[in-house]
DNA sequence: AACAAAAGTAATATATGGCTAACAAAAGTA
DNA sequence: TACTTTTGTTAGCCATATATTACTTTTGTT
């Protein structure tokens, strides 16, 4: 009843939405310029799809159009992009380094939820790895540790079948 | 390029269709029965929006409606509220326990995340999470050492500034 | 049986997000 | 200049999600 799920549209921009701003960053970043006809290349969708779309994160604020069609990124909308590139990078670090999930899974999952978490989430996360993965006798010790224990089954193994966790939790 | 971000909406269910069968699913357990309307009041929204729902998911092959209009989860419907309900508790619990993350927080991120995540994801995260937090001199010393680390700086401090992950990744 | 309350559903509306097709404008080229 | 290519925009379509209002059906009570 807490109605906690329903702020999952709660994000401002969709995740699609997201997409494009962050295309037209590192469009930027490598080409240094980006229109509407890179972004859709980039992001390998139609050029029409990518017309309305920019046209509504221009009305949000989050990027403008030059007069020769030239796209920018507003101090609002770099802001969203580096705090989601953020949350994408730590959390698939968290993924790969800590977790040592495959390449495919984190890349999959620290997408998904990029735009969902909390800043702070992200923000302690980050605080977290660099603490495991500090280079010091203690941590290395942690790693190694727990490099053992994640084997104590195989790697493929459901260690949530049967309900296993309800009855731990 | 690589089109990962499409994923995102891959996942067969939506975030409220799956917390339709969750509603399903726990009025099922406190009450014994779930129809239309329980749902709807469980959730809070209309009963015409949890109609068109749950005839989706019907046709999906999640739940049943019985002729006397109680709906029943199918196995497909079970296997995949016990799979969403696990991947939040854990999910939580490593925000809350090892994250030490406010209880709002927590509950909210983990909320976004749980219908997102592949399995293997969850099941890794309980098994790092049970190997943090197991009742052994070596594992309560990094729960400690860490708890100090993450006091080095203030708790709203925001480590992601100034690109400093940029920089250190 | 008649009526009222409860529950379900259809029609309608809004929003997202994609597509194609048609057209417009600009730039490049023969 | 005239033709072609590139790019952008608009309109129309489709599908999904989610909600509301208004209507229908079912159920329960008198």
């Amino acid at each position: 009843m807490s109605d906690v799920w329903k702020k999952f549209e709660d994000n401002g921009l969709t995740h699609s939405s997201v997409h494009h701003l962050m295309a037209i960053d590192q469009l930027l970043k490598t080409n240094g310029y980006a229109r509407g006809i890179d972004v859709a290349k980039h992001l390998d969708i139609s050029r029409s799809s990518v017309s309305v779309t920019l046209h509504k994160l221009q009305s949000k604020g989050y990027i403008v159009e030059d007069e020769n069609k030239f796209y920018h990124l507003t101090e609002e909308g770099r802001e969203l992009t580096h705090d989601v590139l953020s949350t994408r990078r730590i959390v698939k670090k968290f993924f790969l380094e800590v977790l040592d999930l495959p390449e495919n899974i984190a890349e999959e999952d620290a997408c998904k939820v990029e735009h969902l978490l909390h800043l702070k989430t992200s923000a302690r996360l980050f605080k977290f790895i660099s603490f495991v993965n500090a280079d010091e006798t203690f941590n290395r010790e942690f790693r190694k540790r727990f490099k053992s224990y994640k084997h104590t089954c195989s790697d493929d193994c459901d260690v949530c079948d049967d309900d296993c966790f309800y009855e731990k939790s």
